[in-house]
DNA sequence: GCGCTCAAAATTGTATACAATTACTATTAC
DNA sequence: GTAATAGTAATTGTATACAATTTTGAGCGC
């Protein structure tokens, strides 16, 4: 045989998240508990633990005996989100700058380089999953399980903003600010990192958030002047 | 009937996550899902959701074939996790002391209060329950539900991490040290709060980890003279 | 007594059956 | 044509049956 049946349970759950992630999964998607056995080829059982783990990774909502679909974050989670990512990603880039060796940063360099490419050549899934990889590694150099962990959790979320506020859009980070943040880290330069990395989270966010189209669910906004006038 | 059996779920979690805040569930603890299933009335398949999110929550170890056990936490994921709380909660209390209204910080002496009467009176489970409360509570002042739900779980973590090293002993947290917290906070006092905040972590962290006893776990380490002579 | 082997018991992993709930659709009244 | 409704289909929630694995313990040779 050709696929190996071991971790099954976890290899799905990659794949659901890796979809989600690459924005091949949008927002409000119905995922069907039967659909994804047949799909995978196993049972119930095994779905419903994927989906348990995708839920309290906020990737997913499951609404009691109604389902369970993608997560379509609102702003005020938006909000939380980037505010959150601002914080951890501030230590985090402080401590990656301290640790990092030349090995590390040439890891930095070659996934910047391969995001270059996706953008270049318009594979807008693989620059999406490139760009969280290069934050993801950043993690990985300062070394921290459990927020590196969270980091994970909150890619995956404001890749579902994006792709609620921008569905056609692309990656929304700009290949640039990866380049210099690198080049900072690199030469262990942790308060330049810093800056750079406030700068880059806060200009994402903004984008997202300026001029940001209504997705489908969130009609009491949209029509809250006319409601608000009866 | 008295008990409610709506969130049969959620609940069962709930007391198993606060009876590892409070130790009466220690480290290295079997949870055979038999066990739980007579203790709490309900079948299997309840239990194993329970199982599977505390397990990442990281309180649980779920070792395939093997069962559950209540997590042992190593000393590099010890380090690990007062290295993300420092981080963590260093934002974390900067944007509480921003926040902070007079009730907010009422709510804040309330829990300091009750903490030091249960330490006055020996309940050692209140105690170190209110003492991650108190931390929980800093959270929520600053309104970031990404962050204070990582929080919540290190506070567990730490939890088992004192029960480990200090069976016997108690909270650990110094209760005065919460008090001089409360007063920054409620003063608005940002910088201050960040200063005292990484100073109680640090000295938490010492105290485990200075003469850290071992636990029933790690034999290994336990006879690595022993061993290395042979 | 010590260590090995193998069978029995206990425990976990997965699939499935059944119950409960929700969603859909056709019918009917108006 | 619209709205209400009832009946049916589809979907999720829970319990349980069975398979796979690990643990336990007895028997037995040395």
């Amino acid at each position: 045989m050709s696929l190996p049946k071991k971790p099954a349970e976890s290899w799905i759950y990659d794949q659901v998240f890796c979809a989600i992630l690459e924005q091949r999964l949008l927002p409000d998607t119905r995922l069907t508990e039967k659909e994804l056995c047949e799909v995978f080829g196993v049972s119930r059982t095994i779905i419903r633990k994927v989906l348990l783990r995708l839920s309290l990774d906020k990737v997913v909502e499951i609404r009691p005996n109604r389902g369970a679909v993608i997560a379509a974050p609102r702003a005020d989670q938006v909000r939380e989100i980037f505010e959150a990512r601002r914080l951890l990603e501030d230590g985090i880039v402080a401590q990656a700058a301290r640790k990092c060796t030349v090995a590390a940063a040439e890891g930095l360099r070659d996934i910047a380089r391969r995001e270059h490419d996706c953008t270049r050549t318009g594979e807008r899934s693989g620059a999406i999953r490139l760009s969280g990889d290069f934050h993801i590694r950043i993690a990985e150099i300062a070394g921290n399980r459990p927020l590196r962990e969270l980091l994970r959790q909150l890619i995956a979320q404001t890749s579902l903003a994006i792709a609620r506020n921008f569905p056609t859009g692309q990656g929304m980070c700009d290949d640039d600010d990866h380049d210099h943040l690198t080049e900072a880290i690199a030469h262990n330069d942790a308060q330049n990192a810093r800056v750079l990395m406030r700068k880059h989270l806060l200009e994402c966010e903004r984008r997202l958030t300026m001029d940001a189209p209504a997705g489908p669910s969130n009609l009491y906004h949209v029509f809250a002047d006319v409601i608000g006038r009866r």
